[in-house]
DNA sequence: TATTGTTATACTCTATAACTATA
DNA sequence: TATAGTTATAGAGTATAACAATA
């Protein structure tokens, strides 16, 4: 992770911290990367955890529901829901002909909690960073850039 | 781009909407998407975008100096670069035996001057989406966001 | 007709290792 | 020894089109 702040970067003029949709870009890499980095040791991404997160909370949801609440397409959720069957984290039983229910498994439920602990952590060391008075501030303003894009 | 909100979101429970973290990405992710769609009539992506704007307000930056500050390593930069060269809108001269001066063209000042308009116009709806009372505060908490990560 | 899960495919972005030529 | 630019390669994430089976 390079920032303004290298002694590499002396000199320049970055024009990008101007503007927020960067910052929004910048700080969004930097967590993605730390989470994932703290994930490894559980052999897992963030995409993963995600899903389990959801499936969690949503015993019997569908892939097709879930893929509408994580904004993943139907094409893309086949290799990460094979990817967690595979490893024993989830199972898959018919609801009907074309759907299956999903379900965490014993192995899945142990993992989904201790991914859950990381995420909270991060969170927290996240919400931390900010400046006590704007802490308030943090997750209304992000819901609002989210929640206002174009959809 | 789907949401909580559609329809088929209906009846779940989404525990991801209480960590700041998971918003954060969804959030950029959002604005990246919207980014890139409004650069599309330009025939660039984001990346390109910041490249220029990075080079406009450094004449003469190397490769090495951009990635840098863009968090894009050197071997990712080849290809960015060569593509910004082939269309006309950067070119390149020595300054050392192993670096080489960027620089716009005039082509390149064109798209630059047009790509930034698009950039400001879409920070101006980004911030409009947030309440009045709390845009003040959007700059700060993102900055803090990035800027407090591990290096 | 619309939806679910799937396959195939392609593109973008990112990560690592190794090479060359220069400093 | 370290750095700049490059090549090659692999892994994520994402996008579209199409298909079979089912609702």
């Amino acid at each position: 992770m390079s920032t303004i702040h290298d002694d590499q970067g002396k000199g320049m003029n970055d024009p990008l911290l101007e503007l927020s949709g960067y910052l929004l870009r910048r700080a969004s890499a930097a967590a993605l990367n730390e989470l994932n980095d703290r994930l490894a040791a559980l052999g897992l991404r963030h995409t993963d955890v995600s899903l389990l997160l959801l499936i969690r909370a949503n015993p019997g949801i569908t892939q097709s529901q879930a893929g509408r609440l994580l904004d993943i397409q139907r094409a893309n959720m086949v290799p990460v829901v094979a990817r967690l069957e595979k490893r024993g984290l989830i199972k898959r039983t018919p609801v009907d002909g074309r759907s299956r229910a999903i379900r965490l498994t014993a192995a899945g439920r142990m993992l989904a909690k201790k991914s859950f602990a990381v995420v909270q952590a991060l969170d927290q060391d996240l919400i931390g960073r900010v400046p006590a008075k704007l802490r308030q501030a943090v997750r209304p303003i992000l819901l609002a850039l989210w929640q206002g894009a174009a959809e």
